[in-house]
DNA sequence: TTTTAACAGATTGTCGACAATTCTGGTCTT
DNA sequence: AAGACCAGAATTGTCGACAATCTGTTAAAA
């Protein structure tokens, strides 16, 4: 799926395999947002030592997937409205810097790719038409593209390692595929054009509407919903 | 000194106080930054078992102190230059949309306390003119207060939970209290002013600039020295 | 001489048990 | 009846030992 990601190297060792699966299932909601987790239980039910689960719980604790306090556990996080709201200000900061960056770092090679990607979901969309554009995963995301293209390591462990799947678990649990999939693939082409053009500025600027939009929609929506 | 961090809920257990004696000997440079890190050895300089040890690892690893590889180990984090720049690159990102935040959230007390710890700033620089404006800790630092003013509870733990003492750490490697006290010092006035009236828009873009031209001081200097 | 294989030593990952702390419920006092 | 207090149970934190993996060196083969 996709590498030089801190938190995805290869699940080599059972903690990892344990984390992986943890991950899966509290981003999917399997495991409830917001309850408790008991070590004993869970160990017994994955079939290993606490230590190894402890390990995995650490791991997740730094994905901001779950939450410990001294002496008294860990919680699922949970999905708050204004926890998304939250998400979506820091995405909104820390992806436009990337793709400033990007402007300016990433190879033609890379554009070349990007734009590949970019055409690939122009096809997809048609024939599912306005479904899940925003589902990819991994290297198939645009954003992750854009991310990876800063080449700056901080900002993609950040991104892609520490806050992707606490946003992936807000779009499964809100159910976010939304009306604005094709809005969306218009501003991918536009920021991938600034891109292109080496135009840093106007790409972070770009980015940072698109995002804004994206949290604005959702405020709107979940203000209708709550009448 | 700072609360409501999470890499700082007082330290109540033994991992918890050899992480914090761990993360001062990394930042102050005690622990030689790039070095490798044996458990064995550590869990036996500070007489705990090497469970214990691991899990202040964990926690030193959540504040991107050391890296760690399955079945290799774990080594201190290297203080390069492009690493330092990069750090720059998402504080801009980061503290400049935590100000923008800032100038709409805070209450007018908060915004009175800091305008006070500025005031308190103004004096001290007059005694130790020049030396050190930077080095305030937690709450006394000037940026620390913009951030916790964001009221954006995943910004203040991606900045004051799990960059700042990286930050530190370059601050103190790089030995960083330079001929941009003064400088600085009216620059935040700037910014509080800012923030006082309410404009997000200009506060996110002074504080932007504010760390930019830090950066660019860096590099500046840097470039000198290599000759 | 260079490359590969195997071995010894050390390091990391995992386990089960014990200690310390928190939570639960029941009793007693006011 | 409400609240404080005190066991007992359950959970988390810590420990030491064992298993799996890596590293560096030596020896054998091409």
């Amino acid at each position: 799926m996709n590498d030089n990601n801190p938190a995805r190297q290869a699940p080599v060792t059972t903690a990892d395999k344990i984390f992986e699966t943890m991950q899966h299932e509290i981003v999917e909601g399997h495991i409830l947002s917001g309850s408790k987790i008991s070590e004993p239980e869970l160990a017994k039910k994955y079939q290993v030592s606490r230590s190894t689960l402890r390990e995995a719980l650490n791991r997740l604790e730094k994905c901001h997937l779950i939450e410990r306090k001294a002496n008294v556990g860990s919680r699922v996080v949970e999905c708050t409205v204004k926890g998304l709201l939250e998400i979506y200000l820091v995405r909104e900061a820390l992806e436009g810097m990337a793709c400033r960056l990007a402007a300016t770092e990433m190879s033609e090679a890379e554009i070349h790719d990007l734009k590949h990607i970019l055409d690939d979901h122009g096809t997809k969309e048609k024939l599912k038409d306005g479904v899940a554009y925003y589902q990819e995963e991994g290297d198939l995301d645009f954003h992750y593209c854009v991310i990876k293209g800063s080449h700056n390591q901080n900002l993609i462990n950040i991104l892609c390692g520490e806050l992707y799947h606490l946003i992936r678990m807000y779009r499964c649990q809100f159910g976010m595929n939304s009306p604005r999939a094709t809005r969306a693939y218009d501003e991918h082409k536009a920021i991938l054009h600034a891109i292109a053009e080496r135009d840093g500025e106007l790409a972070e600027m770009l980015m940072r509407r698109h995002i804004a939009a994206s949290r604005k929609n959702i405020e709107k929506k979940l203000e209708k919903e709550r009448e």
